[in-house]
RNA sequence: GCCGAUGUAGCUCAGCCGGUUAGAGCGGGCGUUUCAUACGCGCUAGGUCGGAGGUUCGAGUCCUCCCAUCGGCACCA
C-alpha cells in the first residue's frame, strides 16, 4: 500500500498551543491513525518554526539566547500534544541540525539550477509579522497593519527565487492535479493569483541573524518561509544528497501520499510558493493541500490583537480529551470556518456519546450479560430474522461510508455516518426486546440478538477509534477483547460480519461516557469561565476565549523586483520649474462627499474645481474625515491627473494631503478664493 | 470594482446529470417502552427552497438580473 505522510504547519514557537492549532493537530492525528488502522504505513510530523526576527528580539528583552528561549518554549506543544493523544512520529524544529542542512541542501539544489539569484530589497519591514510591506499597505504614520506598530525601512542585498519563471509550470501542475487543493473553492483563489502573474521572491535577510545561514553566502539568513516550509522534507532526511534517506524514499511523492494540512492563511506559502520551489529543485511537490477555516468561540469573531487564547488543556479537563477531540471533528465541516461552542459541545457530550453510544454499550453489557448470559460474549445461533439481516447490513453500509468519508478527509461525515450506525443499534434494541427474551426459557434468540448488538458495537469501537483512542481502548477492554494493534498490510476496518469472537468474559465497568448532568455542566462552565446566555440552548455564549489562529504571519511579503541600477544611481530628486509646472494644481470647493461602498478608504467627492461641471474625485481619506466634514471646504487638487478608475467608479484628479503619526488632513488655501483658482 | 462561494424548517445543514406529497440531526410538541447513564424508540415541524423574470410538459435543481452575507484580488490618481 502507498505510504502515507501528513503534516500540520509548524507552530510559531512564540505563541501556546490553543483550540485553532489543537484542531489541525487533532485531525492529522485522526487521520494517520486511520490510515494505519486501514494497514497502511503512516507518518505524522509536526514541529515548530523557531527562527525569525521577533525571537530573536523576545529572547533578548529575556536576556536569554534566541536556543534557549525556543527550548523553553517547545516544552508546552510537546506536553499539549501528549495530553491530547496526538501522536506525532516525529516533531521537528527548525533549529534542529537535521533541519538546517537539509534547508541548505535544498537551496543549493535550485541555486544549481539557476533559479537562485543574488539582487537587492529595500521595503518597509515589520518586526511582528516578520513581514515587508510596500508604502500602501502600510496605514497612516507608517504603521503595520496588522499590529499597527511602526515598520521600519529596510534596504539590503537579498538573493532572489525566480518565481515568476513558474507561472505557467504552476498553472500546467495545477491542471494535471485536479485535487491539489482543498477545498476547492480555495483552489480556485490560488489559481486566480497565479493566473495574475508572479513576482521573484526575496528569499534572504542580511538584517538579522536568528536563521538559517545561505549556503556559500552566511552574511545572508534564509527567508522564513523556505526555513520553514522544508521542514517537511528536512524530517524525512531529503533532500537526498550524499547519505541515504530511506523515510525520505519511502514517504515523499511520488512513492508516497503528501497531504499537508493548512490554515486558510497560509495556503499561498503552501500552494504556490513550495511546490514552485520543489519544481525548481526537480522534486516532485505534494500530493494534497487541505486548508481548513478558522474556529470562532462560542460565536464570536476573535482578534489576535486581543491576545485572548482558548486553550485546549481546560477544556480536556473539564470534558475529556476523547469527548473534546470527537466534538471538533463532528462539528466542524473540514475546510470550512466553524464555531466551537461549549454549548454545542455539552449536546454532543450528552446526547451523541453518553445517551447514543455509551448507553447502548451499557444497556446490554452491563445489563443483560452480566444478568442473562453469565458474563460471557454470546454465540450467535441462527437463523436471522429480517432485523438481524437489517442490521448487519446496516452495520457495513456504514463502515463503508465512513471509510470513504475519512478517505476523502470529511471526519464529520464519517463521524455522521459511524452514529447512524449508534442508531440502528438503539433502534434494533428497541425492536428485538432482549429483556423479554432474557424471560425465556430457551437463551438462543436471546444469545442471537446480544451477539448482533455487540459485533456492532465492536466495529464502532473500530471506528471510532482513530477519533477517541482512549475511549475505543475503553470500550474493547469492557467487552474483554485484546486491544487493536494496527499493522502495516493488514486492514482492521469493518468489512465483514461477525468478527466478534464468543465465550470471552467481559468486564463491564462504569459508564463509557458520563453524562454531565445540569448541575455539573454549570460547574465545569464556571470551571472555564464561560457565561450561556441560556444554559441547554444553542445561545450564543461568551467566554474570554481567544482567537483562533494564524500559525503564520497573516500576510504574504510583498515583494518587488530588485531595484534597477539607474534607481539606484539617482539619488537626486530635485526637479525643474518645468517639470513642475506640468502639474497643475487648482482649488477646489467641496460640494458633496460620500463613502464609496464597499470600501473602507475611499470617498466620493464632487467638487468645483473651475471646471462647467463638477468634478468628480476619489479620495483615500474615509478614515479620517466624516464626509459631511468636508463639504464647503476648499481643498488644493491636481487637475490634471489621468483620470482613473477607483472602485469602478471615475477618480478625476486627487485631492492633496498630508500625513503623519497624529493623523491625516487634507490640504486648505487660507483665504476663500474661487474655486478653479490655480494655485503655484 | 473584478473573480468566486453561499443564501432550503427555530438552529446546523443534505438535496447528483431538472421530474411523484422538499429531507436529516438538534431543539420544541405529543406518545410509548423499561434492559440502560430519567437513557431508548415512535410520531410531529405544514418551510413563498433570498427576490424578480425566463427556458421547459415540468425547476431549490438550468439561464438572466437584483438583494444579502462571506471569501480572494484590486483600490488612498
Amino acid at each position: 500500500m502507498k505510504p502515507f505522510y501528513v503534516t500540520t504547519p509548524i507552530y510559531y514557537v512564540n505563541d501556546r498551543p490553543h483550540i485553532g492549532t489543537a484542531y489541525s493537530t487533532i485531525a492529522a492525528d485522526v487521520l494517520t491513525r486511520y490510515q494505519r488502522l486501514r494497514g497502511r504505513p503512516a507518518r505524522f510530523l509536526t514541529g515548530l518554526d523557531e527562527h525569525g526576527l521577533k525571537i530573536a528580539r523576545t529572547a533578548e528583552a529575556q536576556g536569554l539566547t534566541p536556543q534557549e528561549l525556543t527550548d523553553q518554549m517547545q516544552e508546552p506543544f510537546r506536553q499539549t500534544w501528549k495530553l491530547l493523544s496526538c501522536e506525532h512520529d516525529d516533531f521537528i524544529r527548525t533549529t534542529e541540525r537535521r533541519h538546517k542542512r537539509k534547508a541548505q541542501a535544498l537551496w543549493r539544489m535550485i541555486q544549481e539550477r539557476g533559479d537562485i539569484y543574488l539582487g537587492e530589497y529595500e521595503d518597509w519591514y515589520c518586526v511582528g509579522c516578520e513581514t515587508f510591506y510596500t508604502e500602501k499597505d502600510l496605514l497612516e504614520g507608517k504603521l503595520c497593519p496588522q499590529h499597527l506598530k511602526p515598520v521600519e525601512r529596510i534596504k539590503e542585498s537579498s538573493y532572489f527565487f525566480r518565481l515568476s519563471k513558474y507561472t505557467q509550470p504552476l498553472l500546467d501542475y495545477y491542471e494535471a492535479h485536479p485535487d491539489f487543493v482543498k477545498p476547492s473553492a480555495r483552489f480556485n483563489e490560488v489559481k486566480s493569483f497565479v493566473r495574475e502573474g508572479l513576482r521573484d521572491l526575496s528569499l534572504s535577510r542580511t538584517s538579522f541573524r536568528w536563521g538559517i545561514p545561505v549556503p556559500g553566502d552566511p552574511e545572508h539568513v534564509m527567508y522564513v518561509w523556505f526555513d520553514a516550509l522544508s521542514n517537511y522534507m528536512s524530517a524525512l532526511g531529503g533532500p537526498v544528497e550524499n547519505e541515504p534517506a530511506p523515510l525520505f524514499e519511502q514517504f515523499w511523492p511520488p512513492n508516497g501520499d503528501l497531504v499537508h494540512l493548512v490554515g486558510k492563511d497560509i495556503l499561498r506559502f503552501h500552494a504556490v510558493y513550495w511546490p514552485a520551489f520543489l519544481l525548481a529543485a526537480g522534486l516532485t511537490p505534494p500530493t494534497q493541500i487541505w486548508a481548513h477555516g478558522w474556529l470562532t468561540v462560542n460565536g464570536q469573531k476573535m482578534s489576535k490583537s486581543l491576545g485572548n487564547f482558548l486553550r485546549p488543556e481546560p477544556l480536556a479537563e473539564a470534558f475529556g480529551v476523547d469527548p473534546l477531540r470527537y466534538y471538533l471533528m463532528r462539528d466542524v465541516a473540514f475546510g470550512q470556518d466553524g464555531d466551537f461552542s461549549h454549548a454545542n459541545l455539552i449536546a454532543r457530550l450528552n446526547g451523541e456519546l453518553a445517551n447514543g453510544l455509551g448507553n447502548l454499550l451499557n444497556r446490554v453489557l452491563a445489563s443483560i450479560v452480566q444478568k442473562s448470559l453469565g458474563g460471557r460474549i454470546p454465540a450467535p445461533t441462527g437463523p436471522d430474522t429480517a432485523e438481524d439481516l437489517t442490521l448487519q447490513a446496516e452495520a457495513l453500509r456504514c463502515a463503508r461510508a465512513a471509510a470513504e468519508q475519512l478517505d476523502a478527509v470529511a471526519p464529520q461525515r464519517a463521524l455522521e455516518a459511524v452514529w447512524e450506525l449508534v442508531s440502528a443499534a438503539n433502534r434494533y434494541v428497541d425492536r428485538t426486546e432482549p429483556w423479554a427474551l432474557a424471560k425465556l426459557e430457551d437463551k438462543s434468540r436471546l444469545s442471537h440478538v446480544v451477539y448482533h448488538v455487540l459485533e456492532t458495537v465492536r466495529m464502532i469501537g473500530v471506528m471510532i477509534s482513530p477519533f477517541m483512542p482512549g475511549k475505543a481502548h475503553e470500550l474493547r477492554e469492557q467487552m474483554g477483547l485484546h486491544p487493536l494493534m494496527a499493522t502495516v498490510g493488514c486492514d482492521l476496518w469493518p468489512s465483514v460480519w461477525g468478527g466478534l469472537p464468543s465465550g470471552i468474559t467481559t468486564q463491564p465497568g462504569k459508564p463509557l461516557f458520563p453524562r454531565l448532568d445540569k448541575d455539573q455542566e454549570a460547574a465545569a462552565l464556571e470551571n472555564l469561565g464561560v457565561k450561556l446566555d441560556a444554559p441547554g440552548s444553542h445561545a450564543a455564549a461568551t467566554s474570554k476565549a481567544q482567537s483562533p489562529k494564524s500559525q503564520k504571519p497573516a500576510q504574504e511579503p510583498k515583494v518587488t523586483e530588485p531595484a534597477s541600477p539607474a534607481t539606484q544611481a539617482s539619488t537626486d530628486t530635485s526637479i525643474s520649474y518645468d517639470d513642475f509646472a506640468k502639474v497643475e494644481l487648482r482649488v477646489g470647493l467641496v460640494l458633496t462627499a460620500e463613502p464609496v461602498p464597499k470600501s473602507d478608504k475611499l470617498l466620493r467627492l464632487t467638487l468645483d474645481a473651475g471646471d462647467p461641471a463638477p468634478r468628480q474625485i476619489l479620495a483615500g481619506i474615509a478614515q479620517h474625515y466624516a464626509p459631511e466634514a468636508l463639504v464647503g471646504k476648499r481643498v488644493i487638487i491636481v487637475a490634471n491627473l489621468k483620470p482613473r478608475k477607483l472602485m469602478g467608479l471615475e477618480s478625476q484628479g486627487m485631492v492633496l494631503a498630508a500625513s503623519d503619526e497624529t493623523g491625516l488632513f487634507v490640504s486648505a488655501v487660507a483665504g476663500d478664493v474661487k474655486p478653479g483658482s490655480l494655485v503655484k
